[in-house]
DNA sequence: TGAGTATCTTAACGGCGTCAAGATTGGAGA
DNA sequence: TCTCCAATCTTGACGCCGTTAAGATACTCA
């Protein structure tokens, strides 16, 4: 990538993207600014609309670019295990450690009101891949089951509910402010991953 | 309440709460705007501003309104039971049950971002007291075991983790969109709460 | 009845998302 | 190399937002 003049900036669209994630780290997502994250990667504020159309469209490009990257963490973390419930396990694991190690980026994905134009209309590209990526390992610790099977469909709602209703709790604070909290998030996904009967 | 003058409200703080739900069901509480909602009460843009400090303290006030809604279901649901496993189950059949009746109160409640100042500082009348409730019929459920025991710890993680998991799931949209969404909330709690290994 | 307080309005401020119009630049084709 | 076009960026503006100051109105209670 060449460096260019002043004026033009050569990279705009992925500094944007990569600063407005700083910013919402910092500010949270609902205090998250086009002009002032215009500002901070040194453009006017008129800039960002020659790469995206509006605000909503570049929140959804960092939401597509996160669910991608969980994806990948799906696929690297899984393919280290040995049986499909390791898998599984692994898989759950990653989610987690996804929504804690890029939580501006899940802060963005969970927030589909942010970044879907309307109900169900453009809903793919927003974690419906990681989903099937999560059934499909539900699946494979059931061979001689169909994929409609009430206990996969059992075990694929727990899995997605759990993994997601957690992340959401220790990010946004609750469990943290708990008395879970002083446990700490390896110890938590112990117990939640071992627990036999549900609550 | 008497009836007052065109100029003086008489329960104007009311109205905007309640009017205030109604707007963030139409629009969503992202969208949701003070001017517009003054407008609606009847009453002009810096009326609200006598009745409530700032827009986040009229969310609070929303919020803390629905935890305490939500803490009634708790306790009016498990008293109709007669194990405390049974009312376990009812506790956390409410809460997803109160996400899905009263969906504008439960998106203000889940977004302490909007009404907490700062972090753990002023966290209190936000759902804790609802948690310790949660706590108590899970510790009630294991008369012998202390309440710090991990599977007491692994009980309350879990259930919290999979009410809060599946009702921000299921109003998001997530759920609806993908082959769970077809079994119908009646079936999917069932199968949450039958699940005998989680994912 | 009159004073004081609670409540509401008007008018304004700065910040926001967005857009139209114009300036600047990089690059493809002569 | 020159020319011109498309891509990119800036300036300036619009309407809407949250919030506040100053003043108007109406209820309350002595």
């Amino acid at each position: 990538m060449e460096k260019h003049s002043d004026y033009h900036h050569g990279s705009l669209r992925r500094a944007l993207i990569e600063t407005g994630l700083e910013l919402i780290s910092e500010k949270g997502v609902s205090a998250f600014t086009l002009r002032e994250l215009a500002k901070r990667a040194g453009v006017s504020t008129a800039a960002p609309y020659h790469h995206f159309r509006n605000k909503a469209e570049l929140l959804e490009a960092m939401a597509a670019e996160g669910w991608r990257m969980m994806g990948e963490g799906f696929e690297a973390s899984s393919a280290a295990e040995e049986t499909p419930m390791e898998r599984l396990y692994a898989i759950g694991r990653a989610y987690i450690t996804f929504a804690l190690e890029h939580t501006p980026y899940f802060r963005v994905m969970s927030r589909p009101d942010l970044y879907c134009t309307e109900e169900e209309s453009d809903y793919s590209g927003t974690g419906l891949e990681v989903f099937e990526m999560l059934k499909s390992a539900v699946t494979e610790c059931y061979p001689d089951r169909d994929r409609s099977d009430p206990v996969i469909q059992a075990t694929v709602l727990n899995a997605w509910v759990q993994v997601h209703g957690f992340s959401m709790l220790w990010i946004d604070g609750p469990i943290r402010t708990t008395s879970l909290g002083k446990l700490g998030v390896e110890e938590l996904m112990k117990l939640l991953f071992k627990t036999p009967v549900t609550g």
